[in-house]
DNA sequence: ACTCTCGGAGACTAAACTGA
DNA sequence: CAGTTTAGTCTCCGAGAGTG
């Protein structure tokens, strides 16, 4: 008997090691050994869920066996055929096929039956439907998807994929192999930063040594388990070591012992909270972007991602579609805390000045709105825009300057790029609060956790106390305009913020039930949340009343905490947490993210509306 | 007895790099 | 510029919680 259906997969698909050992696992491995071999046989474990035991299950099935088959309902395994990357001749072509060798070592066919089964690759279907998408289940390569067949399902729909993000600098990749005449000295991953190399500096140009000793030197990157955002940044140097107590992840680097060795990680990528900043040649070649590829970056209306190239890119940034992206990922907090930065950057700048350094500029108001600040402390070098905003900032060369223009209440963005010979020093702590976040125009209000005084906008005026700066500064709020979505979202419900509860949706047997409505909206607003979920997807379901997939989706929860509120959650975007008017996700609506230097985010996270 | 939720491992694959 | 490496994004497994 084939097996087949989901659950097959968990079958075929060594679990992933499971935190605990959990028998059934280990029965499955033993049955997915078998089928390797070709001679599948059912599970017999009881510790299989009914689920399991219900995907062995052949043909037309009651009412009972079609519900409980649950989610395991199975492929039609000459559909997954279909499938335009894979094809394989076994059953486990039909879930498991290979995906582009990359891991050969996983593939089955033909492994020896009495080993431990390497673990067999668990195929993907490339989109799934929105139904699946959303329920997190599998997917099937036709439409409707088997799963919505099974339920029955409408609009059934390719779900869309978020272009990838471009412009994102990475670090030296590892070296690529190099053969030696003698064997290598050890198997498995080479790595060539040992941990004591972990905090090392950057040297490109080493050269190899014996054994593999690859460039052995840069900040470590990325070790299989650990993200290389972290481990490249040369900012994990604390500052206060360093003098500086800017902190602000600007790079700021001091003259002294480091500055070579510093010197040398600026010479190339810069990493700040996690972005990679480009090299200052990048910089200096004068790109039109800093910090990303060209994709966008000078601002030119290149026609789709605008991707920031550093930190403080408009919101949302990623989608191609120019429509704001309300399933990013990494959006909303991070957007916050790049506003913030770039925020505290150039009230750095303005420290600077202060400070007597060599700035020869001075900020001065923006006319254009009395809370907007102006940043031009670097007028005098021709600045045409209202208000700029540091960007990088690395003592030994250059500062550079990404330009904001809010000349005409546009919100448009253009990147600029100044470098300026600058010996100054800063040692200033900026601290900052957020009171507000426009949702409506994508503004980020900065007040000062100082009150304002005639110091506002006059540099010649030293600001009394101003805990954490070195020298006095200006006291000042100011807006931030940034990049409006290119392509607005269609107007939604404002103000955007609907109150919804967590309520859990009826079972999918309870929705169809006869008398189930389908497409019926839920307990809130889930009409709006329907339209608003069709525009937002473009998938062609208008009202409410013309839905007739079951209210499952249609609760207001799936549909769009996202777009309603504009919150979500964001260990997972496609997953977004109903929440009510004043949370993000699970989490207060008043945020303080402690991460960012002690700013506090006291409001919505950014959406766009 | 199921169904639903959702954390997160793993898959996929395009962008970034590298070396020739 | 082809090949490799890396990582962004997505799929969907499967455990646990909730429902009827
Ligand atoms: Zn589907
Ligand atoms: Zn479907």
């Amino acid at each position: 008997m084939m097996t087949r259906g989901f659950s097959d997969t968990a079958a075929a698909y060594a679990p992933r090691q499971p935190s605990r050992l959990n028998p059934a696992s280990v029965r499955l491995s033993i049955s997915n050994a078998a089928q390797q071999r070709g001679t599948v046989s059912m599970p017999t474990s009881p510790l299989l869920s009914h689920q399991r035991d219900a995907m062995w299950q052949e043909g037309p099935r009651s009412a009972q066996a079609f519900f409980g088959l649950s989610e395991a309902s199975l492929p039609n395994p000459d559909q997954f055929h279909q499938d335009q990357h894979q094809q394989q001749p076994s059953w486990t072509a039909q879930h498991y096929q290979p995906a582009l060798p990359q891991t050969h070592e996983f593939e089955l066919e033909d492994s020896p039956p009495e080993q431990e089964v390497p673990r067999k690759k668990r195929a993907q279907v490339r989109i799934a439907c929105t139904h699946c998408q959303k329920a997190c289940k599998r997917c099937s390569n036709t439409r409707p998807c088997e799963r919505c067949l099974k339920y029955g399902l409408k609009d059934c729909v390719d779900s869309t994929r978020k272009p990838r993000k471009t412009g994102v600098k990475r670090g030296p990749y590892k070296r690529r192999d190099v053969r030696y005449d003698s064997p290598p000295l050890h198997t498995g991953y080479n790595d060539p930063y040992p941990p004591s190399s972990a905090s090392g500096t950057y040297q490109p140009t080493a050269t190899y040594g014996s054994e593999h000793s690859l460039t052995p030197l840069s900040p470590r990157p990325p070790q299989p388990p650990q993200p290389q955002s972290q481990s490249q940044q040369p900012l994990s140097i604390p500052t206060d070591d360093i003098g500086l107590g800017l902190g602000l992840g600007l790079g700021l680097y001091p003259p002294g012992p480091l500055q070579h060795a510093l010197s040398a990680a600026l010479s190339g990528p810069r990493w700040v909270h996690g972005q990679r900043l480009p090299p200052d040649s990048e910089i200096a070649m004068g790109t039109g972007t800093s910090g990303g590829s060209g994709t966008g970056g000078d601002g030119s209306a290149s026609p789709g991602v605008l991707y920031p190239p550093t930190p403080g890119g408009p919101f949302p940034i990623s989608l191609n579609t120019g429509i704001a992206d309300p399933f990013s990922r990494a959006v909303s907090p991070i957007r916050a805390k790049l506003e913030l930065d770039l925020h505290r950057a150039a009230d750095s700048i303005y420290q600077l000045h202060h400070s007597g350094d060599s700035i020869h500029s001075a900020p001065h108001h923006d006319a254009h709105s009395p809370h907007t600040h102006n940043h031009t402390l670097l007028s005098n070098i021709n600045s045409p825009n209202d208000i700029t905003t540091i960007e990088q900032w690395d003592n030994h060369s250059d500062i550079s300057v990404e330009q904001w223009d809010n000349t005409n209440n546009n919100n448009s963005r253009t990147v600029e790029q100044w470098n300026i010979n600058n010996s100054g020093n800063a040692n200033v702590n900026v601290n900052v609060n957020v009171d507000q976040w426009d949702n409506n125009n994508i503004n980020v209000n900065f007040t000062d956790p100082f009150p304002a005084s005639p110091h506002d906008h006059n540099p010649a005026v030293p600001s009394p106390s101003r805990p954490g700066t070195t020298a006095p500064g200006p006291l000042y709020s100011s807006t931030t305009p940034t990049t409006a979505p290119p392509i607005p979202l269609p107007p939604v419900h404002s103000p955007a913020m609907i109150a919804l509860k967590r309520i859990r949706k009826p079972s999918l047997k309870t929705l169809m039930a006869p008398g189930s409505r389908a497409g019926s909206p839920g307990p809130s607003s889930s009409t709006s949340a329907i339209s608003l979920s069709s525009a937002v997807f473009g998938q062609g379901h208008e009202t409410g009343e013309q839905l007739v997939s079951p209210m499952l989706f249609n609760q207001p929860m799936s549909l769009d905490d996202e777009a309603e509120n504009g919150s979500w959650d964001d260990s997972s975007a496609l997953r977004l947490t109903p929440s009510t008017g004043g949370q993000i996700g699970d989490a207060p609506a008043v945020v303080t993210m402690e991460e960012m230097g002690g700013v506090q985010f006291d409001g919505m996270m950014p959406f766009p509306s």
